[in-house]
RNA sequence: GCCGACUUAGCUCAGCUGGUAGAGCAGCUGAUUUGUAAUCAGCAGGUCGCCGGUUCAAGUCCGGCAGUCGGCUCCA
């Protein structure tokens, strides 16, 4: 007998041999029904894996994590049968879970090319093959008969694969007609997958490296319940209409065109005025924190990012330099040895320091052309960039308040961010500096982020060639994550630059630098922003704030003397003049999702008053012009919603 | 850059197996003076992404290029 604990702690006696399918049908049948798999001791087993020890488990369906993983992990394995029936000759790379859904990477018979057209069939077949039901079984074999078998079958991904798994053990998953090397775990049986949906194709490298073949990636998800499918279905189309490049056309943000160039975007008055409104927010938190705002130029001398080491780092991703006079220059890709030059340009002295100089820099890089993506990735784009120069004993302290003005910023937008301490990893070649510092930092960097509190997680190999970082994430409407916000500390720099400070002991001593951003990028921060609102500024944020709407024209001059009063405030307000009817004027004002709509008629005037209507809210009833004022007054203030 | 798909009026989209381009909205003109999501009528608007090929004939078929989209790779 073994003694099996359950999460809620208590123990029963099973048969050694039993399985999880044994131990979910002696809590509940209905558990059995949607048990996917066990955690056996931290270790996924399939439901009918005998256990054979005294274990801790836990049963999981598709509500956990782990039940998501095993349900699509194994849709892989099932498409995977699918395409040996419809595509004979496919042979198999990798098919893992991902995050939403899954994929299998496939090298399809010669001449055979896919494309979203074919899925539906893919998908047909794939709920065919999931009717009959076939267990997944899972076969331990031995290294020797795994080659024999994928030999046999002329798979060399397979092959490859197993180069690398010489000493472990090796165990395959069969069902149907389709046998997969694989590690598991999988549901019990196909019928489990009742709702596939493959989404798209795509090419991808062999094993991630872009000198080897092209493979056919296709991705795809499933559920166990039609409404589930349904729902994720419809997520979709809500993250279509939020996406930014789409209201950024409706909303008249920003324009991107060929004959400017990709990944150059235009900011069109509405955008401007978001993104002014952005700046002078952050410029005043910056004022308040002692920062000194600069502006620097657009190109600088190549021996300058040569002293920086920015040059042979990232030569890949700079647009190449432009020759004047005998002398190479680059168009600026960051702004840091700008700042360096303005710290160096005169003796500092402690009494001096932290010194924090701010600029809102505009730096071009060059991307690769099927790397650009609407304001999310460009190769111009502006970072509300800063650099702190500090003492070591200010270095924390100085660290703490980048990191806190960071979390303003994104708790002001009520954005969720997750926080990745970015350091280095094992290939010496990326990264400048001696290891000791780059230790040292490290280590500085988890303290505050550990003294602060951070929820974060540790990303090795994202670090800057120069130093580590901290780094804000956040996803946008399609769920694919973008780096917004960094923190990063830098002694590379200073001593590339020479840079120094007299201390009170009168001997010269080098600052630590600290690099900081925590928009990032203009542009990709919008873009986020966008999708985060779904186009819904919020007042103080939005172009237009507020569009006064008179019935008739008699009622015209009240309309423009209240718009005059409101300029007056400060507020961005749009009198509609036209000759169209109250329901004409609202519906576009409501297209244009401008937050306030003031009606204004005979009723109105007879009161001194304005009917109020709230964007997505609708009528909200008459309000005085004294009260409207105060409220335009309390939402005109970076965060008021 | 690589793989795949897509590209028709300012926008959203029709256009069957090749026969010479259409709608709604936006725009312009006129009528209407209007009470919380689109008043009515008329007019105008396109070398169907670009270049080449097949054909009596190409928006439609083929090839090349560009751009966009989804991925891959990359990202100071």
């Amino acid at each position: 007998m073994i003694n099996i604990t359950l999460p809620n702690g208590d123990v029963r006696e099973f048969a050694s041999g039993a399985t999880g399918m044994d131990i979910a049908l002696s809590i509940s049948e209905g558990l059995a029904r949607n048990a996917l798999g066990i955690i056996v001791n931290d270790v996924p087993y399939d439901l009918s894996r005998p256990i054979t020890s005294d274990a801790r488990v836990r049963i999981v369906t598709f509500s956990d994590d782990e039940g998501k993983e095993i349900f699509w992990h194994s849709t892989a394995h099932l498409m995977a049968e699918a395409l040996e029936g419809l595509y004979p000759g496919v042979k198999f790379g990798i098919g893992p879970p991902i995050e939403q859904g899954f994929y299998y990477d496939v090298d399809l018979p010669d001449g055979v090319k896919l494309s979203v057209e074919d899925l539906p069939a893919i998908e047909a077949k794939m709920v065919e093959l999931a009717k009959r039901d076939s267990p997944y079984q899972r076969i331990e074999t031995t290294w020797q008969d795994a080659v024999a078998y994928f030999t046999e079958k002329g798979d060399q991904y397979k092959l490859e694969l197993l180069e690398g798994l010489k000493d472990s053990e090796i165990t395959f998953y069969q069902q149907g007609d389709f046998t997969d090397l694989c590690r598991g775990t999988h549901v019990p049986s196909t019928g489990h997958i009742k709702f596939p949906k493959l989404l798209s194709v795509a090419g991808a490298y062999w094993r991630g490296d872009e000198k080897r073949k092209v493979l056919t990636r296709i991705y795809g998800i499933s559920f166990p319940k039609k409404q589930m499918l349904e729902e994720f279905i419809k997520m979709r189309e809500e993250a279509e209409r939020r996406d930014h490049r789409k209201l950024g056309r409706e909303l008249e943000l920003y324009l991107i065109t060929p004959m400017i160039g990709g990944g150059l975007p235009v900011w069109l008055p509405n955008g401007t005025l978001v993104r002014r409104r952005l700046e002078a927010f952050l410029r005043d938190e910056q004022v308040k924190r002692g920062y000194h705002e600069v502006i620097t130029p657009h190109i600088g001398n190549l021996e300058l990012y040569k002293t920086s080491g920015h040059y042979p780092y990232y030569a890949d991703s700079q647009f190449d330099p432009i020759t004047v006079e005998d002398e190479q220059y680059l168009l600026k890709p960051m702004n840091c040895p700008h700042h360096h030059q303005i710290f160096g340009s005169k003796p500092r002295s402690y009494r001096d320091l932290p010194y924090r100089v701010s600029e809102f820099g505009t730096v071009y890089r060059y991307e690769q052309s099927g790397e650009l993506n609407g304001l999310s990735r460009v190769r111009g784009f502006t970072q509300d960039d800063a650099h702190i120069y500090c003492t070591q004993d200010q270095l924390k302290d100085e660290i703490k308040n980048v990191v806190e003005l960071t979390q303003l910023v994104f708790r002001t937008f009520g954005m969720d961010v997750s926080t990745r301490l970015s350091f280095r990893d094992d290939n010496a070649d990326k990264y400048g500096g001696d290891l000791a510092l780059w230790e040292r930092s490290q280590a500085e960097i988890k303290d505050v982020a550990d003294e602060m509190g951070l929820e974060y997680f540790i990303g090795l190999g994202e670090a800057a060639f120069y130093g580590p970082k901290i780094d804000f994430i956040v996803r946008d409407a399609i769920g694919r994550k973008w780096q917004l916000g960094t923190v990063q500390v830098d002694y590379v720099m200073p001593e590339r630059f020479s840079l120094e400070y007299v201390g009170a002991d009168n001997a010269k001593h080098r600052p630590v630098i600290i690099h900081r951003a925590p928009f990032g990028s203009m542009e990709r921060f919008i873009s986020i922003l966008i999708e985060h609102y779904a186009g819904n500024f919020p007042f103080w944020l939005a172009p237009t704030q507020v569009s006064i709407l008179p019935i008739a024209d008699a009622h015209h001059t009240y309309a423009t003397d209240l718009a005059a009063e409101f300029e007056a405030m400060g507020l961005r307000v749009n009198v509609d003049t036209r000759n169209e009817k109250i329901n004409r004027k609202v519906a576009e004002s409501e297209q244009k999702k401008v937050p306030y709509a003031l009606i204004v008629g005979s009723k109105e005037i007879d009161n001194n008053a304005v009917s109020v209507r709230i964007h997505g809210e609708g009528d909200k009833g008459q309000m005085s012009v004294e009260d409207v004022k105060a409220l335009f007054r309390r939402l005109n203030v970076p965060g008021a919603a």
